[in-house]
DNA sequence: CTAGGTGCAAACTGTTTGCAACCCT
DNA sequence: AGGGTTGCAAACAGTTTGCACCTAG
């Protein structure tokens, strides 16, 4: 599902759950679908005020990732940066887990077949009614390998 | 490892960082000894005002736990519930992950080889120099389950 | 016209910090 | 005695809420 496919899907589903239009809401909609990985609200924000389209208040930013994750157009993503992230939900094979460097802050995408296959055979066995789940490997980027030569990962 | 291994463990690492003894952090690492999953520094302080033990306050909750974790005796569990939780650093095989009920935020530890196995073989095929990893699965709990015999999963 | 959408500023919540008192070693 | 350790309260950062105004339908 391309981003255009998924922002036009997302106006579809919010006019079906009878939500009136408007220009903040369709800016981040817009600025979603343009995004592959996980942002956070305030990157959201910087985003929006930087780009010719139109800033958006903070509370509006808020509201529209929470109604848009009820109805579930986006998905957070805790990436353990004492903030939520949000990115669009793709639900048809293009599922993508996190890569976090602790060093810098870098957040990029990956999937894994196999992984997402343990995962499908471990949620029968577990003593929940898995609806999600949520991977994130955290270590040094390349860059920032680079730029440590004497960096050991951590329990040096 | 059993907890009262941890807690020695941890004592004397503290003592070879050169660290003095302390009620507080007595107090919070027969606490941590105890719990075999992740406790938010909140639920840590009202156990520990609860117990015979000793009250520790709210700032030195988080500095020891912060400490500990730089030392690696204790590890940061994102469970994506707008705090964080820490549990006792387990490097022997006794590694676990969380499931957590999205509806009455109940967390508890399970742990799956096969997952581990997956991870292991993906940590050499990505971008990363990868030092940790979480991974968190989310639903509803048995007990939420028949709670509520008619709702779904999500995405109804 | 009217319900939903938006911005602003204040309120909240979890976490961190400054600082003076305290107590191991 | 001296430096790590603790508690208190104030400071912070991300997020949420109350309320008045605006706008799509």
């Amino acid at each position: 599902m391309s981003g255009v496919d998924w922002a036009e899907q997302a106006e579809a589903t919010l006019s079906a759950a009878g939500r009136k239009r408007g220009g903040a809401r369709r800016a981040l909609l817009e600025l979603l679908a343009e995004e592959r990985c996980a942002l956070s609200a305030q990157e959201i924000e910087a985003a929006l005020s930087r780009r010719p389209a139109r800033p958006v208040s903070r509370a509006s930013i808020y509201r529209i990732l929470d109604e848009l994750e009820g109805l579930g157009l986006v998905q957070r993503v805790e990436t353990g940066q004492a903030m939520v992230r949000y990115e669009r939900h793709s639900d048809h094979g293009e599922h993508h887990h996190h890569l976090v460097c602790e060093r810098c802050g870098l957040v990029m995408p990956f999937s894994d077949p196999g992984l997402e296959r343990a995962i499908r055979s471990l949620s029968g066995r577990v003593p929940l009614a898995v609806s999600e789940h949520e991977i994130v490997l955290r270590g040094a980027c390349r860059e920032c390998c680079s730029e440590l030569p004497e960096a050991v990962p951590r329990g040096s």
